[in-house]
DNA sequence: GCAACAATTTAAAGCGCTTTGGTTAATTAG
DNA sequence: CTAATTAACCAAAGCGCTTTAAATTGTTGC
């Protein structure tokens, strides 16, 4: 059923119907309730397309996930998608989700803007001196940048967690707790989160005096199994670390896995903080989770970055906001003084 | 820039600049040479809106996550959507992404028809006499089902893998390496392909004369955490199982974490097989995997599913296709002959 | 040189909605 | 009682495309 066949039925005219529907003025409120009533009996709800042909608006919301070249999708996305879902129903958006291999992005993007099937983007996963911020820019489609690109200093909107924060604090618990071998499982350092983290990192062994050891470095997909390769070659190492920093719960999976593998304890033997996203696969919680952490819900920050964005498109002339979540540093089991 | 400003440029009427473009025969070589060139110069696409509403096609498949009342957001849903993204893509459909928690499904389905931004829809997670099978076929909308409803008899198109067999299989490995206390920890038996697995497990048993212990069952979701609560209270009995299959590697990683903290080796002392999706963050390759496993790609499963979903689009007169996809029996380390 | 036909091109309608610029009916003011 | 105002409704244009039906141009045959 559409406008026309339901304004027949009502015996009333098209524009109307319309109004009665959109909440305009003009309409008794007899009219209203009759056309309302009539519209759920006939389950009648306008077509999108026709709406967003005469409005203009597309009234939907683009997330463009990044595919790297190893074909790796990051569950973070998901959880982050699944917060951002909830605000674009609450407002009648739809979410067109699109993958854009590594190499191909400028191009999706501008099919995006040029198509005109979403009213605004989310950015996932940018990088540093992500060229997609001053493209989106020229395009004039509104977005709002999961993360951000401290490389970059136009105005942009954006929502980010304080890594370098967090990871400081981490570090520095590790440190007060006497360990000075500290590894670091990273994600890439072309993301601007694992930049910030290693930041973050590197200030709180300074603050304790102790040199930067590239050795404990590793950077990379953080899947279950590349935490596991990364912690198993460090722990082969004659001097091998007391404590690991891992970016996320996946790679420290991997990494509780080699641990365990090495005959050792995790917590006693060797101290273990992760980032904390909270994804709802892999709870870390409990009065004592399994691994100290930093925690930041990413689907409360995609919840947030959604109506950041739907905010912008209601009033582009506004300033553009921009919101930084600090993690909260839980204490868990995976965390002991340094064995002497 | 739109249609009409391209055509004005080119000093053609929009009819001829359209059929260029939809590459009809009507246009002479020439024309449509000069055409395709203007309109990547000027960058143009035509606006998505303004052809779905001529056409009456949306070029857009929708997907439908259900999240149940515990808001677990299923890490195998965003694979299987990543491998059908591509399908999308090269056929030039947009992808749009709805998530429904349980109890809205029946309105999410009627909104989505209704508003017509979409051809078609991928059904996730069906359940035991699933109502969403004939509400679509009353809305008369296209749907490919991942995974199929058992106890539907009428005709609908779907994707699946042969749960039962897999499972079979899985469990005659374990009960010819002599293993007779076999724990299973599946996903929730509404789930059809959880129920089909625990009867290809119960065919086992019975082959081997092995009678069924309700004990050793577990339904839930498949999280580390459930994975490793299961595992715990099943090692924590007098007489504990020394075999576990487990439904996905989500959940294998929280049973290998009680095997451990039960002291006891994965692989020598308490044998484990997984349901491998081959999920990207979950590598379980190598020349030897981690875990043995029944290994289906489940990116594989979506990339197949939305190209008979466009078939169907394509040719609706056409019988609703099926396929039944095999799993492969891998042998890892983490099976071996049960201890006397 | 003209009819017949094919090859190109175009004008205009239509997809289903919103919105502008009316019109009509009811109410109020003078 | 008429003019002015308001409330309620409607006709038609327009969003940017596709597609039908018609027009134009070019080609061929006799």
């Amino acid at each position: 059923m559409n406008l026309k066949q339901l304004s027949q039925q009502l015996g009333l005219s098209q524009t109307t119907v319309s109004r009665a529907l959109n909440n305009y003025p003009e309409v008794s409120e007899q009219t209203r309730e009759r056309v309302k009533s009539a519209a759920i009996k006939f389950n009648y709800r306008p077509n999108a397309r026709a709406t967003g042909l005469a409005t203009g608006r597309a009234r939907a919301i683009g997330h463009v996930i990044p595919m790297n070249s190893t074909e790796v999708l990051n569950p973070i996305f998901a959880e982050f998608i699944a917060g951002a879902s909830r605000t674009y129903s609450k407002h009648g958006y739809e979410l067109l989700l699109t993958m854009a291999a590594t190499g191909t992005e400028d191009s999706v993007y501008r099919q995006i803007a040029s198509r005109q099937s979403v009213d605004g983007i989310i950015v996932h996963g940018p990088r540093i001196d992500d060229p997609r911020i001053s493209l989106l820019q020229e395009l004039r489609l509104p977005f709002v940048i999961h993360g951000r690109d401290t490389a970059n200093t136009s105005e942009y909107a954006w929502i980010d967690i304080n890594n370098r924060r967090a990871f400081f604090q981490a570090t520095k618990l590790l440190t007060d707790l006497g360990h000075r071998d500290i590894a670091l499982i990273n994600g890439e350092e072309t993301m601007t989160f694992a930049s910030r983290r290693r930041i973050g990192y590197e200030d709180a062994l300074q603050l304790a005096n102790i040199p930067l050891n590239r050795q404990l470095l590793f950077e990379g997909d953080l899947t279950e199994e590349n935490g596991y390769l990364a912690a198993s070659a460090l722990l082969g190492l004659t001097k091998y670390p007391t404590a690991f920093l891992v970016s996320s719960y996946m790679g420290a999976l991997g990494v509780r896995r080699a641990i365990h593998s090495a005959g050792l304890n995790m917590g006693s033997d060797i101290s273990v903080i992760i980032h904390d996203d909270e994804l709802s696969y892999f709870h870390n919680s409990g009065d004592i989770p399994q691994f100290t952490a930093t925690r930041s819900s990413v689907r409360e920050a995609g919840t947030l970055a959604a109506e950041m964005l739907l905010a912008i498109i209601d009033n582009p002339s506004a300033p553009l906001p921009n919101r930084l979540l600090e993690a909260n540093l839980i204490i868990g089991e995976s965390t002991g003084p340094k064995k002497r």
